[in-house]
DNA sequence: TTGCCGATTACCT
DNA sequence: GGTAATCGGCAAC
C-alpha cells in the first residue's frame, strides 16, 4: 500500500526519521502534472538548538530557519551559494527546530523532463547530491514552508525497509566551521548506492 | 549599510 | 586537487 508519510513520521527524534526515509521515495508532481521521483538514498541529520552545523544553533531565530521551528512534516527549502536550493524534512513538534537534508535520489519517475533540466549525461547523477536533486525536481524557495502532504511535493512509502546492516552512518559534508559538531555521524546513506554523493 | 562566507556544483589541470 | 560562479543571510558596525 503506497501511501504519503503522515505527520506522525516526522515528529520523532531526527536520527530515527532520517535513516528510516533511507529507501523512501520523494515524489514531486510539475504544474503540467508530471510525475517526478526518486529513492531517498542519502541523508542528514541536523539537531537544532546544541548543533553547530543548524541553522537553529543556539536558538538563532530567522526569516530563513522560522519554518524549522514549527512542525514536523513541513518542507524547509533555503538557497545556498548563490546558485543552489536545499531541501529539508522538518522533524519532531514546535519548538524543537530539527530538520533532515535529503542529500540524494535515486531517479524513478519522469527521467524525460529531468534529463532536460540535468546536462549530465549519466542518470546517476540527476540527483547525486543536495543542489542537484533540487534541480532534477524543480524545487526552489516557492515551496518553502509547504506541507510533505501536499498534492505536488511529497514523501511516501515504498515497502522499502532497508536494514541497519545496509546502512551507513559518517560526519556530515561541508561543515567544518562546525568544531566538534562536525565529526558527528548523523550523514546516513545507503551501502553501495551509486547515487550518494560521495563515498 | 557593509562585508564575509556558506548544509554546492562543475569544470579545470 | 583547485577554484569560479553568484547571491542572500546574518552579524557587526
Amino acid at each position: 500500500m503506497i501511501q504519503k508519510l503522515p505527520p506522525s513520521f516526522y515528529n520523532r527524534s531526527t536520527k530515527t526519521v532520517a535513516k528510516e526515509l533511507l529507501g523512501k521515495r520523494l515524489v514531486r508532481v510539475t504544474d503540467q502534472g508530471v510525475r517526478l521521483s526518486g529513492l531517498i538514498v542519502e541523508v542528514e541529520a541536523y539537531l537544532g538548538i546544541k548543533d553547530k552545523a543548524a541553522h537553529t544553533f543556539g536558538r538563532r531565530r530567522t526569516p530563513r530557519n522560522e519554518v524549522m521551528w514549527g512542525e514536523g512534516g513541513i518542507a524547509y527549502v533555503y538557497f545556498i551559494y548563490g546558485i543552489h536550493y536545499c531541501l529539508n524534512a522538518v522533524t519532531r513538534s514546535h519548538g524543537q527546530p530539527e530538520a533532515v537534508l535529503i542529500r540524494a535520489l535515486q531517479c524513478e519517475e519522469g527521467l524525460e523532463v529531468i534529463r532536460a533540466r540535468r546536462k549530465v549525461k549519466n542518470e546517476i547523477h540527476y540527483a547525486s547530491g543536495p543542489g542537484k536533486l533540487c534541480q532534477a525536481l524543480g524545487i526552489d524557495r516557492s515551496l518553502n514552508g509547504i506541507s510533505l502532504q501536499s498534492d505536488n511535493l511529497f514523501i511516501e512509502n515504498t515497502g522499502l525497509k532497508i536494514p541497519t546492516s545496509r546502512i551507513v552512518a559518517t560526519s556530515r559534508i561541508g561543515v567544518d566551521y562546525a568544531g566538534k559538531a562536525k565529526d558527528w555521524p548523523l550523514r546516513f546513506y545507503i551501502k553501495g548506492n551509486k547515487a550518494v554523493s560521495k563515498f
